[in-house]
DNA sequence: TCCTACATTGACCACCCGGTCATTTGTGAA
DNA sequence: TTCACAAATGACCGGGTGGTCAATGTAGGA
């Protein structure tokens, strides 16, 4: 566990106000730029007490990290049960506006999580990439193959590739509207709930019925 | 220009040296993180004379930057006029591949690239993603018209919102190639030519026609 | 009131950073 | 050989870092 004994014991009040501070930081200056000082300074502690809380900043950055990670999974999940047995298509789209409501609500949380899926700041970045690349996948990849298993997606279609493919068609998306220089222009960026729905809408089209014409000569494409 | 008088003066095989030291130490520790110091020990120079060169870390880093921003352009546009009037999935065939060729020879500006693309280090890094995402989803809309015009890509797709998609997508790719972490065990880090080639021809098939079985009932998804 | 056990503090530490500049070294002409 | 000039050097600077710890509160039992 990454925060101590003396941490919990705290009045909860002063513990929200140093998460929050924490939170603050790391989501404007990723990890290695934050700075400690600042830190207690935002959040209105001395600098003792903060190393007696969290042993050492990656401690209280994992502390920090753990918690996004943990709000995310339960903001996905549950979509997840709430759209059970609506076609993969609603439950795609299901989660890509869980998504963006979710940066909506806690922007400088899912700062932190794309800066962790992405780059490589934070000595153990690595840790946390692998398994949450990988979770992600096999989240898609289970919606993909509940609807496979309905016909919904053609047979020949290998569900991990599609499911990698997915997510890094969302992660752009979401990436698109919380930051303006990825969105280029596109008008994603901050964009109101409409124009946002009608992107999910072509999004969705392109991904389950390709941009080609409909000349439909599925051919190969199976793995090895 | 970033670089001084004093570094063009130099003999070419110190300005390799050099050069070669930063695209190391920048590509390993992102723009914030690399220090000069071990660059200077690494270029068997003194700190001196690289401040002498280049007047700050920032312009160091900038003309760093420039130089691979360069080498990806013109690998780009080779395969552009390489693959003039191939059908577009084969144009973008080509340039997945090349992608991939890219990261194989130029590993550590692939790095720098991609960084530059992704994370917000750098005080100055906005002015590039900007550029470079607009360019990339410029670059690949260009295919797309193309291929429209001759009747390969449906009439009803928003050729902006594919060409942002795809830049998705092939982002994923490549990061999942020469990041083993983001692969997540899907196989493709430095994976064979031939595994590959077979991850672009299921890309390709997916994003051509779709993974929806082909109850082509395309509607919608039309912008505004 | 005194004592004890613990929570809190911020001055302090060693270290590293980007950047400077007086000094040393190298070089070609006279 | 001497000299003038430019190139190269690395000790040094102010500042910021993560982390420590002796000193200072502070609350509760005797």
């Amino acid at each position: 566990m990454a925060e101590t004994e003396s941490f919990r014991n705290l009045a909860e009040e002063k513990q929200e106000r140093i998460y929050r501070a924490a939170v603050q930081e790391f989501s404007a200056c990723g990890y290695s730029n934050a700075s400690m000082n600042n830190l207690v300074k935002e959040a209105g502690i001395s600098k003792g007490s903060l190393f007696k809380y969290f042993g050492t900043k990656l401690d209280l950055f994992d502390s920090v990290v753990n918690m996004a990670v943990r709000l995310v999974k339960t903001h996905l999940k549950r979509v997840r049960s709430e759209t059970n047995g609506l076609p993969v298509e609603e439950r795609i789209r299901g989660l890509l506006l869980a998504g963006f409501s979710f940066i909506d609500e806690h922007p400088q949380l899912a700062r932190i999580y794309f800066r962790l899926l992405q780059s490589v700041d934070s000595p153990f970045g690595v840790k946390w990439q692998t398994s949450l690349h990988r979770e992600s996948v096999d989240f898609l990849h289970g919606f993909l193959a509940e609807g496979k298993g309905r016909g919904e997606i053609h047979p020949d279609i290998n569900l991990q590739q599609a499911a990698f493919i997915l997510s890094g068609i969302m992660q752009q998306l979401m990436q698109a509207y919380y930051t303006e220089h990825v969105d280029s222009g596109l008008g994603l960026y901050r964009s109101s709930q409409e124009e946002l729905e009608s992107w999910v809408n072509t999004t969705l089209q392109m991904f389950f019925h390709g941009i080609g014409d409909s000349d439909d000569n599925r051919t190969g494409g199976e793995k090895k």
